[in-house]
DNA sequence: GCGAGCCACAACGAACAGTTGTGCGCGCCT
DNA sequence: AGGCGCGCACAACTGTTCGTTGTGGCTCGC
């Protein structure tokens, strides 16, 4: 099926003659009929009963033209989700069921009709990422450089929200029965997080937790996948790791899972946005507005150094005083 | 832009190979490799990376990938809108403006996901449309026979709901600033109610209800299209119509008009499903369910005289012994 | 009855899709 | 390192399709 068929027939429709469908979009008459009759054979169906005066919609056509509508508006977001120059709001994420993620889906819910794309990169290394905001790869990026001043001079970083932590346990672990828990309380406790990439932002967060609260953090064996991962949990009655609130994670029903907020101080990855300094992409002002809606985190919030500027996490940094000695 | 060739690439993407792809759709694999080139070619971009163990979504890969779904689902909805056999619930209204039709819609908000499609039979003879509801072209029909003994042997009549009537009326009318307002009110009352076929069951409404309630119905007159009918509205002070309280009548904000509603008893039209009696289609169930759980209108109502029938319209039939004397 | 307007059919050339055959690049295994 | 397997792309060929021009038939209105 041709979408000009179907376009031409939506606005052979609308116009009810294939004549004034034809000279709108360019075409001979002859040519709108024939791309009509080819849908029609394709859908063996007749579409238009032919009058004098120009067509009209069978049953069929008219059961038929929402159908057309929705593929051609499909089609143009599809192009336009492309199109270099013009192309809808492109926003790189870690992954699709990180809670960066799940909050774009969130305000892609409060806003509808937004043309939005989300995509990863799939690098490691946030320079990479940044590299690629600047050259217009995509408009903006959910990382983090620990340092700003190693961004290149055309981005710049801006705080999204922060993420709260949650320990993920089995239903065997000393923990599980836990309705919530203080850091302290995870002192020397086995936490396992494969997959950090060393040096990575996500590394040097865990050092500071490890350093601040003294945690026992393993963060630098392969990652075997969230199957092995999960499998372990659930066995074991000593093993925990470490996940975002919001990310959506997902394991079999059986395995019994357990989600363990932490609080006094809530343990938290500040998640932030890269986008360009010059010709930002204008539906970016929206996002960024958004974030600044949302509420804060309540009570104490413990940030890793990088996040403890002037101007914001004004009570944590003086929480993080406390917790820090 | 050939919806096979979007289809190919979302299985390809899925797949992460051209071969298993071009396996599934029964196609070569060169095939399918032109297929997404002519994509390509099409959209000014690159939608994979090819790699020496398949293929890799590009960045507008990833964002194309999600259009090219709703897309490839728009096609399989539009075909299987009109596909014989298996065709979408297809059901008849009188306008897609009135209540039919929003109630309709509102069935279709509560039940996301379902595919119904909603036609008109642009006839005016409800055993034209039985016809055509035993014929199988419309699984339904929101028509009314007064006497059902009319009907096909394979087509009966169910109960959908009582449709209420407002006044319409514009801001120099002697009724304008009621809140509500009982029939009695009404007596004499110039009212305009062009369009009406005679003899139709709408007709039979009217004169029922000029009887009863000693109305000046005028509802032989041609219809001249409903802005001409709202203009004069606008502009008189002794003409009103009467439109269903759910039907969706729109108007220019600067004609200023009212709708009044009608109280002690209300009047309310009727409606009807027509639908055959043998292999109706199975989502109709779901949809007379629908209606079985509308809560019935509040204080006392008239109903015409084919619809106070045993078992249903209780009240009204004793409130029409009343105001019919 | 005739003309205007609109759609369908016919014929033609250009373009395209799909096929088979082949080549190239890459990872892997010996 | 060399050869093999695997997967995608290019080439050549063929049947089909698309869009064009030209034409005919139908219906409505004058």
């Amino acid at each position: 099926m041709d979408s000009e068929a179907v376009r031409s027939f939506v606005r052979a429709a609308e116009l009810g003659q294939l004549q004034h469908a034809a000279d709108e979009l360019g075409v001979t008459q002859q040519a709108v009929s024939k791309r009509i009759a080819s849908l029609e054979r394709d859908l063996e169906v007749r579409l238009f009963t032919r009058t004098a005066r120009g067509v009209e919609l069978t049953l069929d056509g008219q059961a038929f033209l929402p159908h057309a509508r929705s593929i051609v508006a499909g089609v143009d977001r599809a192009v336009s989700a492309v199109k270099p120059g013009s192309r809808a709001l492109r926003i790189d994420v870690l992954g699709l069921r990180s809670a960066q993620a799940v909050l774009l889906h969130d305000y892609w819910r409060s806003h509808p009709g937004t043309d939005l794309d989300v995509v990863t990169l799939k690098v490691d290394d946030p320079h990479v990422a940044a590299a690629a905001v600047q050259a217009g790869d995509v408009d903006a990026s959910f990382r983090t450089v620990t340092d700003p001043a190693t961004l290149p001079r055309d981005v710049h970083m801006v705080h999204a929200f922060d993420s709260p932590l949650e320990l993920l346990v089995g239903p065997r672990h000393l923990l599980a029965s836990a309705r919530t828990l203080t850091p302290d309380r995870l002192r020397k406790l086995r936490i396992w997080v494969p997959g950090i990439v060393p040096r990575s932002e996500w590394a040097e967060f865990y050092d500071e937790l490890v350093t601040a609260f003294d945690l026992r953090v393993d963060a630098t064996g392969p990652n075997f996948g969230n199957e092995v991962l999960l499998d372990i949990l659930a066995e074991s009655s000593d093993v925990a790791t470490l996940v975002g609130a919001r990310d959506r994670y997902i394991w079999p029903a059986n395995y019994d899972l357990r989600r363990i907020p932490i609080t006094d101080p809530t343990l938290a990855y500040p998640l932030s946005l890269m986008l360009p300094k010059t010709n930002p992409h204008p539906g970016l002002r929206a996002i960024t507005d958004h974030f600044a809606t949302l509420t804060p985190l309540p009570g104490t919030v413990w940030l890793p150094s990088w996040a403890r500027t002037a101007g914001r996490a004004r009570r944590s940094t003086v929480d993080i005083a406390a917790a820090d000695h």
